[in-house]
DNA sequence: CCTCAAGTATGAGATTTCTCATACATAGTG
DNA sequence: CACTATGTATGAGAAATCTCATACTTGAGG
């Protein structure tokens, strides 16, 4: 983590984003710019972090580590989103990780300074309900769906929203964690994908040959 | 779905569950007891409910249900609680089922007239934060959970978390939604239990008759 | 008393998914 | 350059879980 002095980029992206339109109060003066590099982690499993951050820039994932050393990938975030705002609420709990996956800036407010003025601020806790519900209904899709459907059924709706002019280049060790499944497992999908014709290997990535095939597979784990 | 005019129930629930306290106006007047029957729906998937409810007396359930048919029980609900406050702050969202297990009382908010009340009450509001965030982390443990640990050691856990003085008597039908596994397989691992002394089969239920040893099965799923 | 819905129970066979092992490629690092 | 970490890839065998079928029980309602 590196904090950002350059006080012309926190001003762009403050403006940018409208983070002073999220609060009634001004917080401007006391909002830090802060950098994480690719694989860093903003908040650690298990350690409460000082600062409420506001992600502006990158993408990031939640964690949730078992007991048994496996780990459970939760959901994505990028930017704008809040981070460590559960924390807020209750000091008590213990956070997930969340690990940057490229280069992320992030707004960042001291919670020890600001936490009585953000928790009277009804424009701010408004945002943050939205938010909060918003994540919930996400997180309570995902896990159902990772219950109800096979594999080949989620990863075929996964490969039609994450590919880009048709290839689709996800790392394959990320999504089988996404997904719910082992790496092997995964592996052995996608090969069924490709004998089957729906995915092309290519140096690009995967082509997705027969789209509506894959739409077929994947429509009721999509449409949920 | 019934309202009861007895107001002195009324008053007698308000005051034992300090419902007032929670908001910083005064709704008291705008409240409504509503009573609803075992198995009745007080949130129908996909219906946006016209009150916020705090569920003061009984047990409920939440669903989602699966584009392909199937059942997804997300999470129990005792009382006291909120229910329908996700769809206060978005509108547009489509609630998640919610059904009651046994007969439940609830105090009642009409969303139409108040929604622009609460949303600038900043106890309110921090109050559904915290009640969010809270629901939000209980929802992710239990889906990672769901998905590192296998039956046999939910199950125990579940066992211990559940059982009165020893005997377990939870409904098959409802732990196997609750669990993520078919019917079928929860009965298998049940059987199992049985047979390896783990549990016994009585008329009050099955007695746990080696606590231990469904403590060391359950132990990494029951920690975390 | 009959009927229907819900819960309980068990068997057989198929599918999904996991673990472990092993090999190779690539990028970053001292 | 050698070393290490990470991602990719594939095989073999086992475990977990599912679907479908079938029966019996029990409680609620007509």
């Amino acid at each position: 983590m590196q904090t950002i002095t350059d006080n012309r980029l926190k001003t762009q992206l403050l403006e940018k984003t409208k983070f002073a339109n999220l609060f009634s109060t001004d917080i401007v003066p006391d909002t830090e710019l802060l950098m994480f590099q690719s694989g860093e982690y903003i908040v650690q499993n298990g350690i409460t972090p000082q600062y409420l951050f506001y992600l502006v820039k990158g993408k990031t994932k939640l964690y949730d580590e078992l007991a048994n050393g496996k780990i459970a990938l939760i959901d994505f975030f990028m930017a704008p989103c809040f981070i460590g705002e559960m924390e807020l609420f209750d000091a008590g709990r213990l956070p997930f990780g969340v690990q940057t996956i490229n280069d992320c800036y992030c707004l960042a407010l001291p919670v020890k300074k600001l936490k009585s003025t953000l928790l009277s601020d009804a424009t701010f806790l408004k945002n943050i309900c939205l938010y909060l519900a918003d994540k919930n209904a996400r997180n309570i899709k995902t896990a159902s769906r990772n219950q109800g459907f096979t594999l080949a059924q989620r990863l075929a709706a996964f490969i039609l929203m994450t590919n880009h002019d048709n290839y689709y280049q996800e790392k394959h060790t990320q999504v089988a964690q996404y997904l719910g499944v082992s790496y092997r497992h995964l592996l052995y999908v996608i090969a069924d994908f490709v004998s089957s014709g729906y995915l092309t290997k290519t140096e690009k990535g995967y082509f997705v040959a027969l789209p509506s095939a894959l739409k077929e597979l994947g429509k009721e784990a999509f449409s949920e």
